[in-house]
DNA sequence: GCTAGTTTGCAATAGCATTGCATCGCTATA
DNA sequence: TATAGCGATGCAATGCTATTGCAAACTAGC
């Protein structure tokens, strides 16, 4: 078994040729990808199936949906740690409005907020945006 | 002149019919609202043309979109001190799960996030899900 | 090999965002 | 006042993303 299927079987998702495919373009990635550009970059497939399988993916914690106001939502590689209950991607993401890609910066993390009293916070979904690494 | 009429000719706008109605509009909402709500909420009038108006207003720095995740883009009252050129929109926005509003949160500022090496930060847009005020 | 459940592929649809174009109306100027 | 010009409006049409229904293909377990 290769580190993929392990990897997809660890999540509970059931490691099929598409979904092997599709894990192994997401790992090579470096920045968020669309559907679109999940289209583009593999092999012909059904863009629909690509579609259900990043949202099976979503579903079991093995990537993280993040909208990044460019309209298409991009998705990228979760943490070890997530599963289909909680994604701990508290992490900020960053667009670059230079190249238009989608960064997460894993190791900033998003600062305690103090809400106004009756708030309850749930989730939080912090887009900075400016130049990144490469484009600067 | 009215306050409203004032309001726009102070962001270069002009003052027509349908801009004051719906800068009135918006004045009167809570929470920010999506084209459709402002579509449902004021006398018939034609969609674009609403459309075009919210886009006109956030050019001039009367009003600020907000992507809150719920695929329709909603529009809120910009501060005073916001222009065509920079919306000084860094406060917190809450969208509440459970009535599926979104808020500004004005006195709620996102703290300063020191990127890594190389990032250049130009925008922010922090989004908070949970249990709004009322609902909770 | 057969059956049940899962996955995939195709077709179709819904909803938001956006543009083109023609018309209307206001303003400035001769 | 007549008119030219520009901005605003309304209608039609389109593009794109997200999403569902259904049937065929596939897989796992008996």
């Amino acid at each position: 078994m290769t580190d993929i299927e392990k990897t997809l079987k660890d999540k509970q998702v059931n490691p099929t040729a598409m979904r092997i495919l599709v894990l192994d373009f997401l790992i090579k990635q470096t920045a968020a990808i669309s559907l679109n550009d999940l289209e583009k970059g593999m092999a012909p497939s059904d863009r629909i199936t690509l579609y259900r399988t990043l949202k099976t993916f979503e579903e079991k914690g093995l990537v993280h949906s993040i909208e990044d106001g460019s309209g298409a939502t991009k998705y990228a590689l979760c943490e070890q740690d997530c599963d289909g209950e909680n994604h701990h991607d508290l992490h900020v993401h960053f667009y670059c409005n230079t190249c238009n890609e989608t960064f997460c910066l894993p190791n900033t993390k998003i600062p305690e907020i103090s809400l106004p009293k009756g708030f309850k916070q749930e989730e939080m979904n912090l887009i900075i945006k400016g130049v990144c690494e490469l484009c600067s």
